[in-house]
DNA sequence: TATATAGTTAGCCGTATGGATAACTTATCA
DNA sequence: TGATAAGTTATCCATACGGCTAACTATATA
């Protein structure tokens, strides 16, 4: 998942989709890449559920896919609370070690 | 940063440092990993700023980076806000197309 | 029916990545 | 002062990755 989010082309494939479906002729286009390239961005989007498509006629349509990047976004927000609780437990710790020295201070 | 958070190996670095701060042994110990290997992930790790490390005596000593991680966050929460808003109107849409069904029927 | 269009499959190629070992440099400690 | 320990540097190796072209399939369209 992080993997997929690693690649600019693929981040920016995300952004276009969030403005609407496109097929994968349209999301090739403004990055002047071959249709097979994109192709498989788009095939490693699907693979970690961010994207899904369908084809109808000659033209696939892409579309952002709901529920996605929940795996990646969960570990993220858990791993900064844990992170942010080692962070006010040392501010805790700093504090104390401050009002110790004012108190010293003003002896 | 996604980058650096795609390998397992570094986002395994990152939850045991969540428990504290490590030497590279004590982080590389787990994994049964050769030390230069793992050096390698900790410069990762630091060059994205989500580890900071210091050497005192021969011992390099590694913890997390406060403020670290936000970027990556911050794409995610915005895309998916996009995400959820296209959702909505689409959720919007679709009961007004079940309206619209059910008046029918009602006929 | 012939031609153009949109994807798809297969395969090539250079670079990046994740791992290892070997050899070197500092500390620490007996 | 030796010997051991913790990193570090340099180098190597296999595989993965991101791009390409060429050739093929299937659908529109003139």
């Amino acid at each position: 998942m992080f993997g997929a989010l690693a690649d600019p082309t693929r981040r920016a494939v995300l952004e276009r989709l969030g403005e609407g479906e496109a097929s994968i002729g349209e999301l090739a286009q403004p990055f002047d890449m071959a249709l097979p390239s994109l192709m498989k961005h788009v095939r490693v989007l699907e693979a970690v559920g961010l994207v899904e498509s369908q084809k109808s006629g000659r033209v696939r349509t892409c579309r952002l896919k709901p529920a996605a990047m929940t795996d990646a976004e969960r570990w993220l927000v858990e791993q900064r609370a844990v992170w942010e609780t080692r962070l006010d437990r040392l501010e805790v710790y700093v504090k104390a070690i401050e009002k110790k020295s004012r108190k010293r201070r003003l002896k």
